[in-house]
DNA sequence: TAGCAAATGACAGCATGCTGTCAATTCGTA
DNA sequence: TACGAATTGACAGCATGCTGTCATTTGCTA
């Protein structure tokens, strides 16, 4: 029997809204004791996944946040000397962001925990039923961020 | 050719904290014009389509939010006459959320404004794809919430 | 029925993300 | 090369969601 409140579209939506969340605060709950939360991390993952070193403004356009959000946490994350400003030769006053050492071995600890955790997320969910949500997800989000 | 930075499920969260990110921001050009957002619209839907009146933890609980995040939505949309509170004979503290009638003409503008954009955001997607995908969502986020 | 645990409202404070604004810098193009 | 548009950092303010705390109310159970 079909819903009646909500269509197809729609109940996606929503789950997507409650998995948000859930995936935010399991982060938090997997790093908070190394002194990150899910947002740090992602930061971090961003600069330590980037082929080349990143401008604020770049990690923000990885990451589909705006520059200003980014900026303040790595403000903060310089600021605690988990990443660091590099000067940047291609624009003068845009520095390049980096892992500290120390950033980088809290880095490695958040991954070495998210493996597992995440492991344990998928069990017994097959590779392609992953792959095809991730394109449909990822289809939405092109399709709304053309429309900007 | 397989990523070797991220796995499959990695993907599928990144994607999601976008998505949600877009969905946010669509939702509030959608409805900006009615004084309303997205977090706004969302309370609104669940009182809207609850087959009984609900309480602030009743909200939050269908929302899979805290009641203090509800609760200062609601008493926001109360000060402007779009919901209102009645006494809950079950309860003497925890009132009844209903939508006054400006609410309701509101909630009907909006749903209107979702139709079409709900249409043009799935076309060409095969229902039975978004179903998929849904459940998928949703089955990673009931194992989040149980391991809470 | 008495008492204790859970639920609830209220208040306070914090983290994350957004917008708007302005000056400095960079970049494309005429 | 010079000018105008786009990018960027900085600062300010707002919306949304979270946690912690405390008093009140409910509800379970011994």
């Amino acid at each position: 029997m079909k819903q009646v409140d909500t269509d197809d579209i729609t109940s996606l939506i929503l789950e997507v809204f409650r998995l948000n969340g859930a995936l935010t605060a399991a982060g938090d709950r997997l790093v908070g004791d190394l002194g990150l939360s899910s947002a740090r991390w992602q930061v971090m993952g961003a600069v330590a996944l980037a082929p080349a070193p990143l401008t604020v403004p770049g990690i923000a356009r990885d990451m589909g946040l705006t520059r200003q959000s980014v900026r303040r946490v790595v403000r903060e994350l310089v600021s605690e000397g988990i990443l660091a400003l590099e000067p940047n030769r291609a624009h003068r006053r845009s520095h390049l962001v980096v892992l500290t050492r120390r950033g980088a071995r809290l880095y490695s600890e958040a991954s070495a925990r998210q493996r597992p955790w995440a492991a344990a997320l998928a069990q017994d969910v097959p590779a392609r039923s992953l792959v095809l949500a991730t394109n449909l997800v990822r289809t939405l989000r092109e399709r709304l961020e053309e429309s900007t």
